[in-house]
DNA sequence: CTTTTATGAAACCAAAAGGTTTCATATTTT
DNA sequence: AAAATATGAAACCTTTTGGTTTCATAAAAG
């Protein structure tokens, strides 16, 4: 089954299993036992990783290696970045504001001590 | 209620929905009015994008605004980025394999027109 | 050959998600 | 004041999620 990236890194457990094996590749066994969790329920949830593609898994004897495929996420990141712009203007906008709101405060209290 | 906003954004509706407010705030009404479904079931997309702090809503008359609240997105940005240096690494390394292949191929390719 | 080990997969379960319809309430409009 | 509009919220339903236990099977180790 095709799965969303998205629904795939909603899960943090997921999210723990994809960064245990962002560095080298590790077997069904050696995840589940980092977790909680029966490795009936890891098994799942490496199902579902790799059903999204951000995860290979190859079978070496009777081991089963899976390896993560980061590039993956260049798909989030994607759908982030075309909202960076606009909340970087939003910010800038709020900046330039709050500098409007400091001089014209400045200006008040000269006003005040002058009196 | 808290909400991961990992969670926040794994639905497509709500990725919609962000989307639609992403440039200027809409009522709930004229929001759901984009979709098929009913606009109770918008509200409860809204409400969860509240709960994750994706939106802010804001009351004008018995109207009530929703704006989107993109830095939220930092926070999955942040989590992407900690892995593109090493999907990064790997495409590097495949990239020099192939061209050692290549160059490999090369030298072969010769010596059989030498021959 | 027997026993471990690593995994796949089925059956089952409770809670969460995503939806619907319906009704109450507060603000506009007319 | 009456009607229309915008929303909140409850009650209810189905499907999906995330989890469990149990059993089968294949490979590796003794």
């Amino acid at each position: 089954m095709k799965r969303d990236v998205f629904r795939g890194i909603a899960d943090p457990t997921r999210r723990a299993i994809l960064h245990m094996i962002s560095t080298a590749p590790l077997n069904i066994n050696s995840v589940s036992e980092h977790f909680e969790v029966s490795r009936a329920a890891i098994y799942k949830h490496i199902k579902i990783l790799t059903e999204c593609g951000l995860i290979v898994v190859s079978q070496k004897g009777r081991e089963r290696y899976c390896e993560a495929q980061l590039q993956k996420l260049e798909e989030i990141s994607d759908w982030v970045e075309q909202y960076r712009e606009l909340w970087n203007k939003r910010l800038d906008f709020l900046e330039t504001y709050l500098q409007r709101l400091q001089s014209k405060k400045k200006r008040h209290d000269k006003r005040k001590t002058n009196r």
